[in-house]
RNA sequence: GCCCGGGUGGCGGAACGGUAGACGCGGAGGACUCAAAAUCCUUUGUCCGAAAGGGCGUGCGGGUUCGAUUCCCGCCCCGGGCACCA
């Protein structure tokens, strides 16, 4: 055989030791004859191509068919992790396979990029947050880079920039001016030792703080709200016309949690002046009230509670007030501790009866009106609460037979209650509403679980609320043409955790808009969900300098046609974001035609390690980074499609990168024509078999691609790979026509979950 | 506590009422090699059996169905969210 120097390709993991991938000059040469393609290298060289020609750049006037295919931003944490890589791989996934079928996909990135972790840096190190935050951007984007996601960065937006902020505060104003933006006071986590406001996060579990160990309180202060309630029955409504998961439509039906039912007055015994309103949605079991409950922080308490229980509720309120609504809702420990009697009585209206008020933890301010009629028999809480106090039980709806159950919820003939009884539970429901209507003590109402939006943060590190306080005018908006409010760079930061703002006087002092007059600026900060609740609206039109965007350009792209992101943003973002949308388009800045953010929505699951999640502040992150020096961005891609459904969590400890590398290595052998002989005949039955299972790979790629299972589309590569190897090495060997239509074909439907190897092959 | 998910070989998973375990990892055996790596081929739920074959098997207990991993009811266990982490 003649030895002739030939180019030979081969797809292997480079050595850990191999020089930058970035920077490798495409092909290494072995030995006098052989030169080695590898997937580095090739990553590389693709990346920079895509990147250098705007390959997946688009313009608003694209005339393709528009797509908006968008991944929830991140937050900059430093390099990417596996959850980012994941996500990104789903997104990219849709945005080459759109791109590949015709459309104009609009794939942007930007950084959700205020936070309480570039805060904390600063507490801790001294250095201002701008720049730890710059830095932690660079290196995220550099990561994704290397993953070969591809995007349109002429579009990229960040939270912290002044060009994002000036819009941010602009629609704060307009929430302002449309009374979606009000003050009230409302309670915060509060140390006593730092005297400074805690996020959640900062307190442990046993209720103390994280820097001090001070046990963290309550505290009242002045604060922003969004009155997203306003929108809650359309909230509701419009989920059922979102193409979402089940899962995440009833998470977010169950938050806000609409409830219909009747509130009424139960008037304190002998004090007729004195009535405690309650809400409930069994006003049929009215009659087995044998006692009532108020919120610790009800404002009645103090008028309630007697003398002789002065010292108890005393006890009890202190204690209530360290603790969460968690952990107040959660029955463990002893029942007896869990509620203390007022000392009152009040009249039940629907029998005439006195029946005692409690305090219990486990009634809420923030929803209803904070007080209940407890009726044991038809409720498992009250009965356990009834227990543990000694206080009587009438069942009020007749179990079924045989129940040995306790409480009852169900439905059934009313009974031990008067001119109620017999009835089922419905009408039930109507005759007593109708009856404390007609008595005037009490009405129909809807109530829901939903609250008001509290966007104050007492933090540095976040977008300044535009508002400045008059002694004479009070609250007075900061005019457009100022905006955005900056906050200095001058800042000492206190190893209390307190905002520098509060102390700065350059940026306290200023002059009222409204007469000139000195005036003091607000200095908390927004919550940083108020960022990423326009974001997508942003992306449209990402440098404008005269609107946060353009309403057509915005009403060209919108709604995002594929939004994707992790679970656990189920129902707070999602809800906030498609609030902003409604409301935005109420108040005029987005057509009005446009109710709801995304039309499409995936969620994955996280990637979990030893079954806890896996995360920066768990210190159980796997980088990616050495994935992509070793197997290669396209191995590492196709091993999170392939570990499982991309709705499941995900055990790192599965995540096998070694049968994908090894088989986009079988791919490339393949695409390089190094697998079995190769002929030139007339077509045999055994070609023509692989003509049919190439078709067949066609439609059930496409399907599971629509279908969201990547996964199995996986598996169906692996398939149709192990069938052409034995189809190459079976002694008649491959007909060439019929390997190249079948090698080609895989390639195509292949490229967007392995673009570089598969550009690398065509 | 409330709300939402999940539980299938040694492991990740497949099977959208019809042959349980596709595909991959790991394991075993073989080919190639001086040898190793890599690669290629075969095999692999479990128990009994030399084999043929058979028993048992989708967290637990019931139910619906000709037929249930799949649908219903009740448990147990694991994970996520609970409004200031994002």
């Amino acid at each position: 055989m003649p030895c002739r120097r030939s180019t030979r390709l081969s797809y292997r993991p480079a050595p850990l030791t191999l020089p930058d991938a970035a920077s490798a000059a495409g092909t290494d040469t072995i030995g006098a004859w052989t030169t080695v393609t590898t997937p580095q290298a090739s990553e590389a060289k693709w990346q920079a191509m895509w990147r250098d020609d705007g390959t997946y750049e688009v313009d608003n006037d694209d005339p393709r068919p528009p797509f908006y295919c968008l991944c929830m931003y991140p937050y900059p944490s430093g390099a990417a992790h596996q959850g980012h890589v994941r996500n990104y791989t789903f997104g990219d996934l849709i945005v080459r396979h759109k791109t590949m079928g015709g459309h104009a996909v609009l794939s942007p990135m930007g950084f959700d990029s205020f936070g309480l972790p570039a805060e904390n840096a600063a507490i801790k190190t001294g250095v201002h947050p701008r720049p730890f935050t710059d830095d932690r951007i660079a290196q995220l984007k550099a990561s994704i880079g290397r993953l070969g996601a591809v995007y349109d960065w002429r579009r990229e937006v960040r939270s912290h920039d002044p060009s994002y902020m000036r819009w941010t505060q602009w629609i704060f104003l307009r929430m302002l001016d449309a009374g979606l933006a009000y003050r009230k006071r409302a309670p915060v986590n509060w140390c006593p030792g730092c005297q400074t406001v805690l996020a959640n996060e900062q307190v442990l579990a046993d209720g103390t703080c994280e820097r001090s160990g001070d046990v963290v309180t309550k505290r009242d202060l002045e604060q922003w709200f969004f009155r997203i309630t306003a929108y809650a029955d359309e909230l509701l409504d419009d989920i059922d016309g979102l193409d979402w998961p089940e899962r995440v439509k009833t998470m977010q039906r169950n938050w806000i949690g609409r409830s219909e039912g009747a509130e009424f007055d139960l008037v304190v015994d002998g004090r007729p002046e004195v009535a405690v309103r309650v809400f409930t949605t069994r006003p049929d079991t009215s009659f087995g009230m044998t006692y009532a409950v108020v919120a610790p922080e009800h404002p009645l308490v103090g008028d309630l509670t007697t003398a002789g229980q002065a010292e108890a509720v005393a006890a009890f309120v202190a204690r209530v007030s360290t603790e969460s609504e968690v952990e107040r809702q959660t029955a463990e420990g002893p029942v007896d501790k869990r509620g203390v009697f007022t000392g009152s009585l009040v009249i039940n209206p629907f029998n005439g009866k006195a029946v005692p008020v409690y305090l219990a933890d486990y009634v809420l301010m923030g929803y209803g009106t904070g007080a209940i009629m407890a009726v044991p028999g038809e409720d498992q809480r009250d009965w356990d609460f009834a227990k543990a106090y000694d206080l009587p039980i009438v069942r009020t709806v007749a179990p079924p037979e045989g129940w040995e159950g306790e409480a009852y919820t169900g439905d059934g003939p009313a009974m031990n209650s008067e001119w109620l009884n017999g009835m089922a539970k419905d009408e039930a429901v109507a005759k007593a509403i109708d009856w404390l209507e007609a008595q005037g003590i009490g009405k129909r109402t809807v109530n829901y679980r939903l609250r008001d939006w509290l966007l104050s943060r007492q933090r540095f590190w976040g977008c300044p609320i535009p508002v400045v306080y008059c002694p004479d005018h009070g609250a007075v908006a900061v005019p457009d043409d100022q905006l955005p409010v900056l906050a200095p760079d001058d800042v000492e930061f206190r190893p209390t955790g307190e905002s520098p703002l509060k102390f700065h006087e350059g940026f306290l002092a200023t002059t009222c808009p409204t007469c000139g007059g000195p005036a003091t600026r607000e200095t908390d900060t927004m919550d940083t969900f108020v960022d990423s609740s326009w974001y997508f609206l942003r992306f449209t039109d990402a440098s404008n300098d005269n609107a946060p965007f353009d309403p057509a350009t915005a009403t060209h792209w919108l709604p995002v046609d594929q939004y994707s992101g992790g679970i656990e943003h189920a129902i707070l973002h999602l809800m906030y974001a498609r609030f902003f949308t409604k409301a935005l388009a109420d108040v005029g800045a987005v057509p009005k035609g446009i109710r709801e953010p995304f039309t499409r929505l995936f969620t994955q699951g996280m990637i979990r390690l030893d079954s806890t999640k896996m995360s920066k502040s768990k210190g159980n992150l796997v980088s990616p980074d050495e994935f992509f020096v070793r197997e290669g961005a396209d191995a590492l891609r196709l091993a999170h499609l392939f570990v499982g459904p991309p709705q499941d969590d995900v055990d790192w400890e599965g995540v096998s990168i070694d049968g994908t590398t090894r088989f986009l290595q079988r791919v490339w052998r393949l695409g390089a024509g190094e697998v079995g002989t190769t002929v030139d005949r007339d077509e045999t039955d055994a070609d023509r078999e692989v003509i049919r299972a190439t078709h067949r790979l066609i439609a059930r790629v496409t399907d599971e691609f629509e279908r969201w299972s990547y996964n199995t589309a996986v598996a169906g590569f692996m398939e149709h790979v192990n069938a052409l190897y034995k189809y190459a090495q079976t002694e008649a060997g491959a007909r060439t026509e019929t390997l190249a239509f079948a090698v080609d074909t895989m390639l195509a439907l292949l490229a967007p979950m392995c673009p570089h190897i598969t550009a690398e092959l065509y």
